[in-house]
DNA sequence: TATGAATGAGCTTTCATTCAT
DNA sequence: GATGAATGAAAGCTCATTCAT
């Protein structure tokens, strides 16, 4: 019976280390310039093995990116796994992101990159599953501290939980593209700190919503539990 | 003498009228499906022409995002030309960034595409060179806006001009990704209204910018001048 | 000994089974789309089982051939297992070889598909062996009535029983290939009946050969023993 | 404008030299086991320059069709060009048919592995359309003789010439094929003539639909006009 | 200047067959 | 005997770019 569960998990080894091999390539030439030989080669596995995995060059990619999510909501549980206040969470949560944006830029960019529509209509269903279900997940925790700090009257009571996060959300995004794309400009060029402004600007968004009563007391909220 | 104009007036036309090929195919297809032959026939012209008046897929691809820049400027410019206060222009700017984006959507998705670094790699520098001439052209307008608004005493004066405009700029792209790529998503299976969070968003970062002064006549500032 | 003799019966009952996959996949898809793999699974073996049984693909389609002559054979057997005259038993013949066309299209498209020289050489001799024999009893039983005719003076002594038979077999086949690809072309645009020109041009070739006083008594000799 | 047309020659040339490739190989090897690369290197010329003249693989097996089709048409207008009765006329296109079977061997099997409905359901319109113009001049060629052959009172009045048509060309391909598959069985191991098999049935065939004043002077008719 | 024929590298996917277990 | 993972060759088609005329 030994021999099934082996089996089994030699399978899903084999699936981690050609996820290995297409991660590398991805990070290094995005989507179309990567070709499944240079991946197939990477793994050490013909290229029809590959096609025995996964069905397809999109399918991997998002099987790469599904790796990505699953850091991030990692990353995400954990910058909420103490018992602060849920703006501090909030704050958190948008070190977090920032985190991941810093430490694993290859997954941020493959996600950017995925707006080409072409990969996005190819995708196998299940793998289309698994992306919405990790999207769920991670939403739902965004939200569920954001509902929490309105319920705690933190958050004024007319702000939108979903409607608060896809703000800031999106609010992220459009600096850490900047970044990503042209740091160099805007910071050596004009002399900007890019990272200072997208802390102040989600900084000044969230103040926006707070209670007065949460305003007043700020730095409280802020300040880390333990320091 | 007569003759040389004209010759450069020939020159221009042409190479008007494969723009004008180049983005009815590059519109309707996106980069990478476009061909340059598609592109040569909707011109009626030969392949071998478009060559001469643009080296390269990418640098057509480029002339044509220069005309959506031009277009934005253009609408920019318009957007200041009157009388009001500062803060006045600066909404007007977002609300004509916002019906660039509603309107020339085509444009908007060419340039966010652009993100493909292999794009950006091919072009050639004396089309980079006009990028970054009509993209100071733009940055100016809007950073001398904000600057007169702080000198103006409605915005802080620690607030940086160039910074303001790049917080606001990258808070409006986030969402107008948003709302380009998953508005069905978002408005849809949640009921949110992705184009009221931006304003909002936009709002509420330039008030958190504002003196206490300009606070307390927000609405008189951010009411049309003659109604 | 019962246990070698079991054995051989389950081995048998496996190469049935795999050739009754293999036939609903050819049936559906003609020999090259049909994959390996869906047999196998069709068959519920896996792929290598089905290389213990077949050599090839191309012994497995000839397989399922085979299985198409041998009801070719007994319908044969049974047109003429009649106390009939031997020019009804032609008769016969000519109808079951039709009813055979009709009924077991698939087998007839197969043996035509044959004539693809590629599977022609991949076939083992074994299997060819198992085709001629089955050729040759099918042959000898037509031949066999013909020499009948010729023997009891329906025929023209100088009729070549093989001849005869060939020129009629042929003959069908011809006729038959139109039906199966382009009876729609022939009959629908053009108004013909193939059907009945395939008899009438079957019964215009054995008139032909048969002698003055056998053609006087023709409709004795084609009508039904008992009606 | 001496350019143009020359132009236009050197274009049409150009089509003749990948069709003798394209010939060459499905010759060698038939359809599918040949290779775009094969033909282009055969012909000389790049892969991209055959689908700069040729639709697809299929367009160019078609390609090669029609040349044999044009074969068999001049062939057949030949046959007939003389001032000999009707008769004669059909069997001098019977002779002709035969004629390309044994002279075009390889047009004939192309054409018969045409069958492969695969091959058929890629055609380009344009393709189709020349076959189908092709084929009717042919059948518009044998129908004619047939028909004056009827008017001449020298075949009954109750025979469509359609259906002559089909029946005699019908009963030639049976024969042909086996002639061409397995002539060395029927011929070697059991000492027919096919090819005299084929005269005699096709023979039997149009006696059988002679008048009777025809057929008592069929020697006549069927003797060639000048020995 | 304008043409358009020619290039040829490049890419995903399929599948019969093998072989270690 | 049975499995099924692994192979790797094969193949059609596209397209940006060049260059002789």
């Amino acid at each position: 019976m030994g021999i099934k569960e082996r089996k089994e998990r030699e399978k899903g080894a084999r699936r981690e280390e050609i996820i290995n091999a297409a991660e590398r390539i991805f990070f290094e030439k995005g989507f179309a310039p990567a070709t499944m030989d240079e991946i197939a080669e990477s793994a050490e596995l013909s290229k029809g093995t590959l096609y025995l995995y996964y069905k397809s060059k999109e399918d991997l990619y998002i099987a790469v990116l599904l790796r990505g999510s699953e850091i991030m909501y990692e990353m995400f549980k954990k910058a909420i796994a103490t018992d602060e206040n849920p703006i501090r969470h909030l704050f958190n949560l948008g070190e977090a992101y920032f985190a991941y944006f810093q430490e694993q830029r290859n997954y941020f960019r493959m996600y950017y990159f995925l707006e080409n529509p072409r990969i996005h209509s190819q995708v196998s269903s299940e793998m289309m599953e698994q992306c919405e279900l990790l999207d769920t997940r991670i939403w739902d925790l965004v939200v569920g501290i954001i509902r929490r700090a309105v319920e705690g009257g933190l958050l004024r009571d007319d702000v939108d939980p979903l409607e608060a996060g896809v703000m800031l959300w999106s609010n992220s995004n459009g600096l850490m593209r900047l970044i990503d794309r042209d740091e160099w400009a805007w910071t050596g060029k004009h002399g900007l700190n890019l990272e200072a402004m997208l802390r102040k600007a989600n900084k000044l968004l969230v103040q926006a919503m707070m209670t007065e009563k949460a305003k007043a007391s700020f730095d409280d909220l802020v300040t880390p539990a333990r320091p």
